[in-house]
DNA sequence: CCTTGATTTGACCAGTCGGTCAAAGCCACG
DNA sequence: CGTGGCTTTGACCGACTGGTCAAATCAAGG
């Protein structure tokens, strides 16, 4: 929503315009469309700005290049996306705060689909300008939660199970009604809503997983 | 690893010579390792042509274009990728077809992670060349093997979710451990052996939620 | 109104891309 | 050994791409 990790390249001292917010933001809403939809080389400055409604030379005004756009996005997509496994709580009831992580992480996937994307396409390309924030920020979150879901399984609240491997199973479950939207349409035809029909499978699939 | 779907440029009747097939050969292969590590856009014809070592103008003689070849690679691809769920046996055990489908695909993403990655990115984009295939072919399949879950369910003798989204959550899960390999291997870190492991865990998911 | 800095743009550039083509090499068979 | 068709290639092309730049426009304060 806010705060992009990127050198700003106008104003020397503290705030920005009015105007460069809104522009920057506008940049920020194209390049997403653009590069979930297309991927990274598939995209083009030319399409990104005139989705903004900028001619190109303009939003190199904003962003210095086209990588500096996308490097914004995975930078700013990071926080929402793991701030759903940060809010596990280890105080909580532990199969209820798995499901309730379940649900905030499909719940993303509904309403940020192309977020959910634009990370799928990244990772799968190598995870070339994301691999120092995988192994870092990332890894060291599961540890700490792994530990968390590890005591529980411990402690009998929770049945035995790798925990990373349990994560991953969320992750992946997930994001794939995001990603693999129009296979999940293809084969599901229509009168279907995917995502309320996801919700409750998974919360049985994990539930029957999971009850100690 | 036969049967290519293109048009052959060359040859009016009949065989293709055996230097037709290396190079056939050897021009898919490198337009598969490039294609599913850099996208379809980030695939070049210079560099498909050099890992192939054959000149640009002499893979083109091959294929008409940078897209026969990526169409060729998908049409090679979707056998492979439906056989498993083919040969899940409507007369065989319900558990143990189910587990021993989620074994043939996990394996087949162990095996052809890149292939996996193929078919990823090509569903990513909105499957442009696939929409086809997915609300024909594989529709259809799935119709099919859903009425044969649906019916061991209704014998009791599986438990009773929605049987599309079972299949989902078999693909999610394995494609997982392809598509998003570098994710799994920086959660992990060193000393694992990420199939070997999801290969015990997908086993006990499936065994505890179709459990009867 | 006029200055000053922020913003916007048209013209342009060098590099790369997918693809073409005519000519050259190569090979098997008569 | 020569010939005809398969195979290979160097040179080339037009389109497009990311990015630059100097000049024009705009907005706000004095």
């Amino acid at each position: 929503m806010s705060m992009d990790g990127q050198d700003e390249p106008p104003r020397a001292g503290g705030g920005r315009t009015r105007i460069q917010e809104r522009n920057r933001a506008a940049i920020l809403e194209a390049g997403l469309a653009v590069f979930s939809a297309t991927g990274f080389s598939g995209a083009t400055l030319d399409r990104i700005a005139s989705e903004a409604k900028l001619s190109k030379p303009n939003l190199l005004y904003y962003f210095p290049s086209k990588e500096a756009v996308h490097m914004a996005l995975l930078t700013n997509l990071l926080d929402a996306w793991l701030a759903p496994l940060r809010a596990l709580d280890p105080e909580g009831e532990p199969v209820a705060e798995v499901l309730a992580y379940v649900r905030r992480k499909l719940d993303l996937s509904r309403d940020f689909p192309r977020e959910s994307r634009l990370f799928a396409n990244e990772v799968l390309r190598g995870a070339p300008h994301l691999s120092g924030v995988l192994e870092g920020e990332l890894a060291a979150l599961v540890e700490d939660k792994a530990a968390v879901l590890e005591r529980w399984m411990a402690e009998g609240r929770l049945a035995r199970v790798p925990p990373k491997h349990l994560l991953f199973s969320i992750w992946a479950l997930t994001q794939h009604y995001a990603d693999f939207e129009p296979q999940v349409r293809a084969v599901l035809g229509q009168g279907h809503d995917p995502f309320a029909e996801a919700g409750d499978y998974l919360e049985t699939l994990f539930r029957r997983l999971l009850a100690p």
